[in-house]
DNA sequence: TTGAAAAAATGACCTTTATCATATTTCAAA
DNA sequence: TTTGAAATATGATAAAGGTCATTTTTTCAA
């Protein structure tokens, strides 16, 4: 359970930082974010923005975790991305001063800081390794996203799910995956049921153990076969 | 026809520059480049770089047509983006200092331009006006990305088609169309087959008109209602 | 602890779209 | 102009996966 009072989360002493985009922060940058920033203690299923609305700075998550997603046409919901400690939620839309096309949303509950737009854009006016962080970071996005199209276009369901899964065993390290099926399958790309149904297969050839919703991975090679890697 | 011969283009009267990530350079600036970057006349159906190979430079389009692309597991190509006229090329891995991802190759016969990694990095360095240029450009990517993967999800080919001829509306202006069908499906991301049948249905629909490989679009609102935007 | 609602699971069915085979047209080089 | 190859087109078929209906399980608040 995370501290659900509004108390301050110390950027110098955050666990998640040191790592991150803003691992490059000398003091005194470090010292004005700390002040500047805003903290929250989120709940489970709770939105950090939605389509449509302005930017107004940045999301550090400080513990917790962050799915990225478009509403479709019919509300069904396309996960483009899950964002977790350590990483810095909604500065693309704020870059290119356009309303955010994707909306966030917390998977559970979390601890969240928020930098404002101003102190934001000064600090890379400033800061050049932060700066060419960021690039990199837009950069290495553009490469993951183009991936991802091609899966999409090319691959089977059974096939994104092992790629899917690949990928969230990057995000849950050795916690197993706890997402709804709901949210699987828009991640994967695909129906609900139609993702049931491939999850007892995977279960059934030994790749996948299933605990109710929380799912761990028995056999990572098979994954990456499957997946095509 | 264009100029075949290696002829210097000036950047200083490029008229695709104007308005391209470059419109904001200095003349000292922009006479650096020009003595410092080369030219080169490509046709169609030429490489500009390929899957795995090192980014050494950008690539900026004078004149011409290049489609930014993936080869899936079957050597199938995937679309992701066709850049025109004023465009840059082959920036996005250069900063996530990784080999490419994505392949470019020319459409059509172009005049294209190579400026090195070095100089280019160096005018962002100095550049406020660039270098928010890039990150903008970044980030409006990442979001037409997003769009992409959501489209690719969530929708019927037919109405991937619609959607994927209003882009191109937008990159071939007053021109008609001129994509091979494979290369139409591979945007779309379908089987050529479904693609031209269902060119056959827009034609007969009245949204279309095609003169062998050229597709003129007839009725733009249809379109947009079958994307449904 | 229980009851209602939400989530997960299963079955039946049907549509979409891919695949394969083959025919026809277009294009470019000889 | 001819001709062969590539591109386009069409038909038949099959498989993948979506949809809808229903059941079972889980969750959570009263």
């Amino acid at each position: 359970m995370l501290e659900k009072s509004h108390k301050h989360i110390t950027c110098s002493t955050c666990v998640g930082r040191k790592n991150s985009l803003l691992g490059s922060l000398c003091h005194d940058e470090i010292d004005h974010v700390n002040a500047h920033k805003a903290c929250n203690y989120y709940k489970k299923h709770q939105s950090l923005f939605l389509e449509g609305s302005f930017p107004r700075g940045v999301f550090c998550i400080n513990e917790g975790m962050v799915k990225i997603f478009q509403r479709g046409d019919e509300g069904k919901e396309q996960i483009i991305h899950i964002a977790k400690t350590g990483e810095m939620v909604g500065f693309r839309s704020m870059f290119s001063e356009t309303p955010y096309r994707v909306a966030a949303e917390t998977l559970e509950e979390s601890n969240i800081c928020f930098i404002g737009k101003e102190d934001f854009l000064n600090m890379m006016d400033s800061n050049p390794v932060l700066r060419n962080g960021i690039i990199k970071e837009l950069s290495r996005e553009l490469s993951d996203r183009a991936d991802f199209i091609t899966n999409m276009a090319q691959k089977s369901v059974r096939e994104r799910l092992a790629f899917t899964m690949i990928i969230l065993l990057d995000i849950y390290e050795k916690e197993p995956i706890n997402l709804s099926r709901e949210d699987l399958a828009n991640f994967v790309g695909t129906a609900t049921e139609t993702l049931i149904r491939l999850l007892k297969d995977f279960k059934e050839e030994g790749i996948i153990e299933v605990h109710t919703r929380k799912i761990s991975v028995l056999n990572r090679e098979k994954l990456f076969a499957i997946a095509g890697k």
